[in-house]
RNA sequence: GGUCCUUUGGCCGAGUGGCUAGGCAAAGCUCUGCAAAAGCUUCUACAGCGGUUCGAAUCCGCUAGGGACCUCCA
């Protein structure tokens, strides 16, 4: 079976083929670490680690780049231009790489608990200062950049001339060129569609380093373009990254290493679409953010409870990433339940025996339908990662699974291979795949041996008709996390 | 203002021409000392209007609402 990706650049889905067999180059935007991440920065980063997982799963050799944004990105409207960086760190009374660090480590711990797989490399912007000064000077040897006053500018309407800029992001190159907007600073470009390749630094900036036009730092663009073609190549993969980046950015990023690589510098473009709250976007610009440290404590006024990561993630997998997603605290509480509905199904068929000796289901029908929704699974994904189908088949599946616990499906009822398929495919998709997991861990011997001895008391409580003493020990339990459940056969289990 | 997208049952959310997605909530039942969990059952929607078609949530047009980008943004 083959991958389809959707193709941002053609507008539609195309069969996925690697540039080099067997090897996947992705290139992903990663954070600007001048402030804590929010809910609206998980859904790219999960979203691609789970395209980086089944492209492993796939069998390719995925090298997965996610830079980390540490300088550049600038404030330019009404203003002269400002490092955000530098700009946030003197309100903090920080060094501008002692707020990159602290927001770097936030940024590292969050998507940690959220279970993404760290990328093959994460380079940093000022980590590549020499790679983009390189990289500004071949455009300007190319004749496609031009310097002024320090600055160098992209010539937008140069290149427009022979490709196709705003292709990507659906825009026309004239409605660009003939903007109305007044906007400060931008006199000095020849055209107001131009964007700075690098900027000369006012002697106030605290971030800045020397280059051929003066002291001064990168341009908006520049950084990706660099360490994507040094660390991809001119032309790799799969470039991803939130909708909201299309244009400027990667329009931008698309006709920089075009100029300088003299090549289209990516295969497939992904975007991931925007994460809402009431239905508006969530953005730093929109003051409605919940940033991901709010979301695990639960302290913030939208929200009745904390989350856990992996019911955000769970949350974020339930809809399809180009799709846009709703906030709502009713929609995460759906979300925990379903997810944890799910986990403990996922536990109880890790569990079920395999009689080997069942060749033949004794219901046919099941077997054939469970096969089925098993199929679909890898069918789903390869249809540009429908991450919502693979799941509602695994909620077909649970009732199943349930069933054969408590008796009401025979033991025998589909054959031993295929219930291996069913633990194996559940396995695969939910953890390596989804990269989904348990939130607790009950893998701690001393407190089995205690859950152990309080089933056994409960039960020789039960036996006696002692239910003042079943029952409490039944809501103690509760009231400090532990849920017990009686099972149909008389046994007991827990699940914290 | 320009470009583009979107509108699904109480809520979230799949779905691109014909066959009940799924989840959460709610109700009933089974099981149970009680409860929880689990299982079973019920709840059949596609903004409005018009068109194309044997047949449309799905294609086309208009109307209304919402949104994104055009400026840092995942």
């Amino acid at each position: 079976m083959s991958l389809k990706v959707y193709n941002s650049y053609s507008r539609q889905k195309e069969d996925f083929k690697s540039i080099t067999p067997g090897h996947v180059g992705m290139y992903v935007c990663g954070p600007t670490v001048s402030g804590e991440s929010h809910l609206g920065h998980a859904r790219p980063y999960i979203t691609f680690d789970v395209l980086f997982r089944y492209l492993t799963y796939k069998g390719y050799k995925v090298r997965y780049v996610r830079n980390i944004t540490d300088a550049g990105h600038f404030e330019e409207e009404g203003r002269e231009a400002e490092d955000k960086v530098g700009k946030k760190a003197l309100l903090e009374k920080l060094e501008p790489m002692e707020l990159v660090q602290k927001y770097t480590n936030l940024f590292h711990w969050a998507f940690n608990q959220f279970n993404c797989l760290e990328p093959s490399i994460e380079p940093t912007a000022t980590g590549h200062i020499v790679e983009q000064i390189d990289m500004i000077k071949k455009i300007i040897a190319e004749g496609y950049a031009y310097e002024i006053n320090g600055s160098v500018y992209f010539d937008v309407k140069k290149y427009a001339a022979g490709h196709d800029y705003g292709k990507l992001s659906g825009r026309i190159i004239d409605d660009l060129l003939s903007t109305t907007r007044e906007l400060d600073g931008q006199e000095e470009k020849r055209d107001t569609a131009d964007f700075a390749l690098w900027k000369s630094a006012a002697p106030e900036h605290i971030m800045r380093w020397s280059s051929p036009w003066g002291d001064g730092f990168p341009g908006w663009h520049i950084e990706c373009s660099a360490m994507a073609t040094k660390y991809l190549g001119a032309e790799f993969d799969i470039h991803g990254g939130g909708m909201d980046l299309q244009f400027p950015h990667h329009e931008s990023e698309i006709a920089q290493s075009t100029i300088c690589n003299h090549t289209a510098p990516v295969k497939y473009w992904m975007h991931n679409n925007m994460i809402t709250i009431n239905g508006k976007k969530m953005g730093k610009s929109y003051n409605n953010v919940i940033k991901l440290t709010e979301l695990f404590s639960g302290d913030h006024p939208l929200l009745s409870q904390a989350f856990s990561p992996m019911t955000i993630r769970f949350f974020i997998l339930q809809s399809h990433y180009r799709h846009p997603l709703d906030f709502s605290n009713e929609a995460l509480v759906a979300s925990e339940k379903a997810f944890k509905r799910l986990w403990e199904a996922y536990e109880v068929l890790r569990i079920l025996p395999v009689n080997e000796a069942v060749i033949d289901g004794t219901n046919p029908l099941l077997e054939s339908k469970v096969l089925n929704w098993l199929g679909e699974f890898e069918e789903f994904m390869d249809d540009d990662l429908s991450t919502p189908k693979v799941i509602a088949n695994m909620f077909e599946l649970a009732p199943i699974i349930n069933s054969f616990k408590d008796g009401l499906v025979a033991a025998d009822a589909i054959a031993a291979s295929t219930l291996l398929l069913l633990k194996e495919k559940f396995r695969i998709f939910l953890e390596d795949i989804f990269g989904l997991r348990s939130e607790h861990s009950t893998n701690n011997e001393m407190l089995k041996g205690v859950m152990q001895l309080l089933i056994d008391m409960r039960r020789e409580a039960r036996n006696k008709k002692d239910f003042a003493t079943s029952d409490k020990i039944r809501n103690q339990l509760n009231d400090i996390g532990i849920l017990l459940k009686d099972e149909k056969d008389g046994g007991m289990s827990w699940t914290i």
